[in-house]
DNA sequence: TTCTGTCCCTTTGTCCGACAAAGCTAGAGG
DNA sequence: CCTCTAGCTTTGTCGGACAAAGGGACAGAA
């Protein structure tokens, strides 16, 4: 028979683990605002009274999770997590548990519809502005696979970013970064591919500027319908997403 | 005039991030697969020829990103990052960027009744016997608003899991880690909020049961305007999350 | 046999001290 | 007032050290 649970298990982090959250918890709760320096390693040896090596331990850990950065002259100062390091991060961990493009098209088909609907509602000009601009550099590598999978990219992340809505921006990402390297495959075998990315862009952009819902939901299906039948030529749905992909999400994340 | 490129910049990471880089390279690409060994610290020591102090830096980076871990005898070994910790990485982004709940609960919306969705048209045997479970405990605890509030979280995440969909599992989940809080206080401020959440709850697994898409998307509809209805009482959409609404998600990750 | 206590080796967490390289600062010199 | 150089500071890395805890082997007790 297991004994009776007398007692909890006790609280025994590490040094530095207690230094890390020690920090985290004074830019989560907000008394230390993003911009704000932390001190020097020195400055926290003496704070916390522990050697410097437990101190770094704990630095690494919250550069790691994008709560602090080191600026220009490598002086620690508390940031704002920035959310395509923090997508990256999610990109792969959806390729290790091995996740199936047909789960990335179902969740992107959600997610892009809902990202179009809050642009039509919400986008600003400045919004279109960055749009019409996006839509003339994609037109100008309209023949290059490579550059232009690099601009339907940003071309969504722009989409996102105009509906104001910051959670769905996030949530998009992850699936959106795993999306791309697919995408300059499919333009590079499917002949009329690009330029009916491109023609997609140029409806949304049209949607987006006329407040008209109906079209923007539209085009953003028949835009991920086109990738989907493209995809198919090449492999099935079914498939995981494989581990190569990564390369890029891992490039775009050292940035 | 600029001199013309004849260099490409040198890549001067610092040894502990060329450490991590390198043994996370070897996992994201599957020739380390989750679960298998890393050596011990002094084995890396040797074969990556830095010091001990260098290696343990570059070992925290990976821990904190979940794609290492140290099992009960603190022997390292790949694994595959969890859903729930990288989500709260995400919640504590979403907090510290001062997302409002306006955002909060568009983009659950969405994601919600796509979870519905697919947990209609995909939901297992296995998956209704976790969600009757988890309405039986529900009901248990209808008059305890912190053990309710924990339901709902679990009940929504059920739903996710039988939409067989991780895609949006994960994307979902940040943002309902935020909501968590907010139920405790709203079936504490609202009278009738128990009993409307517990019937939402059993409608929705009634709706999967039955396969009735419709009749499951509109509970969820309905189950977020009850959530939205019983906010507004308390406090403005249009306010953002607090720091304060991180402690849950805090305790939640040390875990 | 099965459990327990002991000894030893390994591994981790932490500490100390040190040094080169790069940034920053302030005073010297124009 | 500006520039340049000589410190001082800070980071990244190194070497070595030690206590605590885990794991394994082994002998003795129930």
């Amino acid at each position: 028979m297991p004994l009776a649970p007398l007692f909890r298990p006790i609280d025994v982090a590490p040094a530095y683990q207690k230094v890390a959250d020690a920090i985290e918890r004074e830019i989560v709760n907000g008394r230390i605002k993003p911009g704000d320096p932390i001190g020097t390693e020195h400055d926290l040896v003496r704070q916390f009274g522990v050697n410097r090596s437990t101190i770094r331990e704990g630095i690494r850990v919250l550069e790691e999770g994008g709560l602090i950065r080191r600026d220009s002259s490598r002086r620690l100062h508390a940031c704002l997590p920035r959310y395509s390091k923090l997508a990256s991060r999610l990109s792969r961990a959806l390729v290790l548990h091995e996740v199936t493009f047909r789960e990335l098209y179902e969740a992107s088909m959600t997610l892009e519809v809902a990202s179009i609907e809050g642009a039509v509602e919400r986008a600003t000009d400045a919004n279109l502005v960055e749009l019409d601009d996006n839509l003339v550099r994609s037109e100008a590598v309209v023949g290059s696979p490579a550059a232009l999978a690099e601009c339907d990219a940003e071309f969504h992340v722009l989409v996102a970013k105009a509906s104001q809505n910051r959670v769905l921006q996030l949530a998009r990402e992850p699936a959106a970064q795993l999306f791309y390297p697919t995408t300059e495959m499919i333009v590079t075998g499917v002949a009329e591919g690009g330029p009916r990315l491109v023609a997609a862009h140029r409806h949304l952009i049209d949607a987006i500027r006329r407040r008209d819902r109906e079209a923007g939901v539209l085009w953003t299906r028949r835009h991920l319908q086109d990738w989907r039948r493209g995809f198919e030529k090449i492999a099935s749905l079914d498939r995981s997403v494989e581990h190569m992909y990564m390369e890029h999400a891992q490039a775009a994340r050292r940035r």
